[in-house]
DNA sequence: ACTCTACATCGACAACTGTCGATGCAGCGA
DNA sequence: TCGCTGCATCGACAGTTGTCGATGTAGAGT
């Protein structure tokens, strides 16, 4: 893996470094219709509302969700592949890639 | 996921979090035996040689890596099934474990 | 015993990160 | 227009992280 693209990985892995940014996604992925307001996300993390926030633009900037304004509420969603394609990228023994990361 | 599973994880995705362990891993990965010595690994990094041992320690603690010492060396390799534990993880949606995610 | 090499640890420092309260902004309803 | 609610941004702060040079430690060879 060349450094370039390790920079891109690695700011993905970074993303998935923090427990209340791994259960956002688990939250995320299990609400239905796969998607959630930030308001369903505050309380059972039991973080502040600005930290969440914050925890989502992270998980923004590496590709990892989405968010989608509606009215009043932004609801928030995982990117198909994202996940996917980091699973992948373990599995391949961090060697070479197969098709796109979706960095950012 | 619940908060110690996900601070459990979260240590491992951390350590893959960084552009220098990323490739260490995979310099590991791709040795010849699966198994490399830390001066093997100084050069190709461009790091010096305390902050590769640094690295390496943060990998060893975080379950995904294990170092041996034989002679005046020590030979690094990867183990076995935490990188896949951890791609399992993310292809389930980070919703709940399977088995042992090999913590530390 | 001495020295050399390979690796780990220490001490220090700048940079980054997680967290919160306060504030700003956008959309909705009265 | 006014106020309310949901979310983002700002400013600040303590804690963590990546990095290096200097130093310590362990094994091998002379």
């Amino acid at each position: 893996m060349d450094a370039d693209r390790a920079t891109g990985v690695a700011l993905q892995f970074k993303a998935l470094g923090d427990p209340g940014r791994l259960r956002l996604l688990s939250l995320i992925a299990a609400h239905e219709s796969g998607q959630a307001c930030v308001c369903d996300l505050t309380e059972p993390l039991g973080l502040s509302q600005p930290t969440v926030s914050h925890h989502l633009k992270v998980l923004r900037e590496a590709g990892l969700v989405a968010g989608e304004r509606r009215g009043t509420w932004v609801y928030y969603r995982l990117i198909p592949g994202a996940l996917t394609a980091l699973a992948a990228t373990l599995n391949a023994g961090l060697s070479s890639p197969h098709g796109s990361t979706v960095p950012a």
